[in-house]
DNA sequence: GATGATTTGTACGTATGTATA
DNA sequence: ATATACATACGTACAAATCAT
């Protein structure tokens, strides 16, 4: 009795980093990844209130699990709580998006360093074709898949880290600030130069050149940052 | 061991070092915030089961906030949880722990690193009188005082970065770090050579010199590491 | 500022899945 | 392997706090 079209066959999401050793899922566990899925989407932009009773129903479950979900994710960082007032999803002050900005410039470049270092032949080569493919997606500008196929390339470098904790952590803090770089890549100006930098980045990594790497990396989240600094004013 | 029921007067945590705004604490936060406590000092060792009945009982409510407070532990990566098969004390292999380390090195160097550039008179006063401070209790060999010292020192460092992102991070990881770190001070040379590292990480922040500071914390945590490679064995 | 409506927090009962004999 | 015991997952009812009027 699918009471809700709890989507049984969406697009398979390739954004499956996550930590949890995947058994049968449990409900509060769904919910979390939809829910989470849907604050990085932009679909629930930061500020809605995420209501329990609403989304149980929405659902089609309790707000037990409901509530749980919630609790993840307020503990993951994507939605703030206060006690007896509800959840809402994270809506950071500038100076803190500017943190975790200046942050995720760092844990890229860590990344990307330890990548240049450690990373396998197998990872090397997988790296050199999806950069080249993305380079076909950049001149047919395709915007939307050059933006997919730009998560892979980031979530390999951190895996070529071969530092799961920090995978872990650099991950999280791209996501978290997912809901903030809606617009980056409207622009096919941008869209080359993100080609560019990942072309330094990737050289360096192929010489196995690390600082060489991080500083490349430093530079292309800096110059990513940027691109949507407007956005931030609007908050 | 007074496990005693409804308890509505238990406000007895001065360890507040986290970022949500207290209004009035529920009985979930309180129980998060006791059991974290219980995981990081080591009463609840790697491994440990946490049955959300007994936990309960312990505390004299329901199954419904301890259940919420687990997820938040799980979020935060202190505890580990399996569908149906209950929650532990996240006990990481040896090779995990060897990467949360070498990220705390990179993270705390992180906070040096700023914490030079961006440190206020204010807090420049008071790291430096703390530093003294523990130089007195290094040479009385008081083991505890130093260690809640050290504590301090570090946690000034990462608000001294000025950044409230990477102070969260940082945190967040010595906090996961610390059931494995419980050994450390146990040898007077160990404290020393803890208090002649700080002295380097000190006067480097002193200085302004950035690359000094990272690079001497980094090299700070590394020795702590290697002081419980022995404690990793055990698992 | 007090009161009612609404929403969150907690307790408890039931169902389901896991582990053990 | 089947059945039994038990812990967890979920639903529902009620209490408490917030907000709207």
């Amino acid at each position: 009795m699918p009471s809700m079209p709890a989507s049984p066959s969406t697009r398979k999401d390739p954004l499956h980093a996550d930590a949890s050793p995947r058994q049968r899922p449990t409900r509060a566990e769904e919910l979390r990844f939809q829910v989470a899925d849907e604050i990085t989407r932009g679909l629930l932009p930061p500020g809605t209130t995420l209501d329990e009773t609403a989304l149980a129903a929405r659902f089609g479950v309790s707000r037990t699990p409901v509530r749980e979900a919630i609790r993840e994710l307020a503990a993951s960082g994507l939605v703030d709580t206060r006690p007896h007032r509800g959840a809402v999803v994270a809506r950071p002050s500038v100076e803190r998006l500017q943190s975790m900005f200046d942050v995720m410039a760092e844990l890229e470049a860590l990344c990307a360093g330890l990548c240049a270092v450690k990373i396998t032949p197998a990872e090397r080569r997988a790296l050199e074709a999806l950069h080249a493919e993305m380079g076909d997606l950049m001149r047919q500008g395709d915007f939307l898949g050059y933006r997919e196929a730009n998560e892979t390339f980031h979530t390999s470098i951190y895996a070529g880290s071969h530092n799961d904790y920090l995978a872990e952590l650099t991950l999280s803090t791209r996501r978290r600030l997912s809901p903030f770089r809606r617009a980056q890549f409207r622009a096919l100006g941008r869209l080359a130069l993100s080609h560019t930098e990942h072309e330094r980045v990737l050289t360096a990594v192929m010489r196995g050149d690390r600082e060489a790497a991080a500083s490349a990396m430093r530079h292309h989240i800096a110059i990513v940052h940027d691109a949507y600094e407007a956005y931030a004013q609007s908050l």
